[in-house]
DNA sequence: ATAATAATAGGAATGATTACTATTTATTTT
DNA sequence: AAAATAAATAGTAATCATTCCTATTATTAT
């Protein structure tokens, strides 16, 4: 993997923010800088960033965001915003249990919150 | 919501199926009854199911899929064989905790655990 | 500095999904 | 039962996210 602008520009972007961006976002943005970079090279290189562990893809319905936050967390969405925010939990019993009860090994547990963050809250 | 042949062909098709089928399996399921459906009935008519409270949509990476499974439920999936396996953990600790950490309102908590089942295990 | 090759820009292609519209079909009214 | 109504359909075009292709450019090794 060489050192190339347009990649390191992808990267800072996505390392610069918590809003857990789409690809179009971090497109947007990197023109700011790079005024002629592709959509393309902005797919190929989150993709690749993800690869090389420095990036993490979530699916929020069925688009694509990146996430800086590589370690393991989950997120709660706010159906309100469309906020995501990141939790840990931490519960390590999950994949005891699947593994016990369905023979499954886990690699890891992907989890989505869906409800009504503390701004939008009716009561 | 009147009752069309097209939309209980459809429905039909969901519920007897437990591969978590996508928009296009259904269509080319339903084309085996109604030879000239088209895509966009058995979308609209997906989607109108989902609404009525009949089905529900799951999202698998960016492809949606649809489960006759109403009922709180969480799915394994193993990367092998790509399968979608359904399995009910009811940890209600998990809402509890986040409205007292982080005064989010839960409504569902949608888990995805991806990994390895009994038929592609290595050991 | 030159050669080798990874990465890019720009655009075409793909795949999933939605939108549009004239026509058909199911339900309601007479 | 026939006519009026409104929902649903088939077929197709359009949209959106993402990937693929290719000639050119930029990075790294020699």
């Amino acid at each position: 993997m060489r050192f190339s602008h347009q990649r390191q520009t992808i990267r800072d972007i996505v390392y610069k923010t918590n809003s857990h961006p789409t690809a179009d976002w971090v497109f947007l943005e990197a023109k700011k800088t790079i005024p002629n970079i592709s959509l393309g090279t902005v797919y190929r290189n989150l993709k690749q960033l993800e690869e090389f562990g420095d990036i993490k893809t979530i699916y929020d319905g069925n688009i694509a965001r990146y996430d800086w936050n590589t370690e393991p967390h989950n997120h709660l969405k706010c159906k309100n915003c469309g906020d995501l925010i990141d939790i840990v939990l931490s519960d390590k019993s999950i994949p005891q249990k699947i593994k016990k009860d369905f023979k499954f090994n886990v690699d890891k547990v992907e989890m989505f919150i869906i409800g009504t963050c503390k701004k939008h809250a009716k009561t």
